[in-house]
DNA sequence: TTTTTTGCAAAACCTTTGCAGTTGG
DNA sequence: CCAACTGCAAAGGTTTTGCAAAAAA
């Protein structure tokens, strides 16, 4: 029930990059293999495996979603990837950076938005001050009423 | 993919007290109902389905997991009961109150702590201010490093 | 009596695993 | 060559659904 974040978070600028790092650790670059990363490169936001293993409807060969998964956990292991949960539903993935976006999404109407890690610098100030936890918003996002939402709510009470 | 929180909050203190709010709409406390609502209260701390059904290990009867399932969620449509995830794995639920409890979870040990949402207005504020955002740690915790595992963290580095 | 709810079985959904065969280095 | 990896199929864990029978009001 704990959270994987495996290793820290290796940026990789292209396929090639990424194949280099997985050739240190003795890890292969398979045509599989290659497909994945190849989908999170041109995916510029989150994916699911499932998305991932049917070439991003059309854009890229199709797979295996199981060896998807495997990939996406050997990937995320070694740092190169990193997975979320917007709320119920297939987890997301996307390549881990330096500057991994964190993510707000609103309940009521399911949209969410990516932020830069410093526009949260204030809030991750806050909660180590108080609770000693240095938080990280890109597993779970902060959940919440969006502006909008929050408007109709009140709206919906007069 | 939305986060439901069907109604705002109700506390109930007792089974009966449920009982009424549930005849006041029409539905019924059937006895694997009013075994949900005895789960709730017995345990202290977020429950899974599984551990409803199963009685909480012995202390009450047994049930049929899918009427926990769907009781669980006539109850939190109804505003008396609500869920969250701590991590992967099924999800916990709570009876809803006027002071519903927020988490934090450590994502490397696991371990997670509920703080009262006054502890977190703060926070709130801090995010309110720049989003405009509501947010609310109660469906997904604030993940991060707690803090003996941010020091274990440190001392691996070196 | 009437409508809600149950219990069981089956399916749906997301993810992991076993295994024999393939392939990258 | 040989460990790493694949594809397929099957299973695992969590949650939902269909339906005829039971029970609450």
């Amino acid at each position: 029930m704990t959270i994987a974040r495996h290793s820290p978070p290796l940026a990789a600028t292209s396929v090639e990059a990424a194949a280099a790092l997985l050739r240190a650790r003795g890890m292969r670059l398979s045509s599989a293999r290659r497909l994945v990363l190849e989908a999170l490169f041109a995916a510029q936001r989150p994916v699911t495996a499932e998305a991932i293993a049917a070439g991003l409807g059309g854009a890229l060969p199709e797979t295996d979603v199981a060896s998807v998964y495997r990939n996406l956990e050997a990937l995320e292991t070694v740092g190169l990837v990193r997975h979320m949960h917007l709320g119920h539903g297939p987890g997301l993935y996307t390549l881990a950076g330096e500057r991994d976006r964190e993510y707000l999404a609103c309940e009521r109407c399911g949209a969410y938005e990516a932020v830069a890690p410093e526009e949260l610098d204030d809030v991750r100030g806050v909660i180590r001050g108080r609770f000693g936890y240095e938080p990280r918003f890109s597993h779970f996002p902060i959940v919440g009423l969006c502006a909008s939402c929050a408007e109709l709510a009140e709206t919906d009470l007069q």
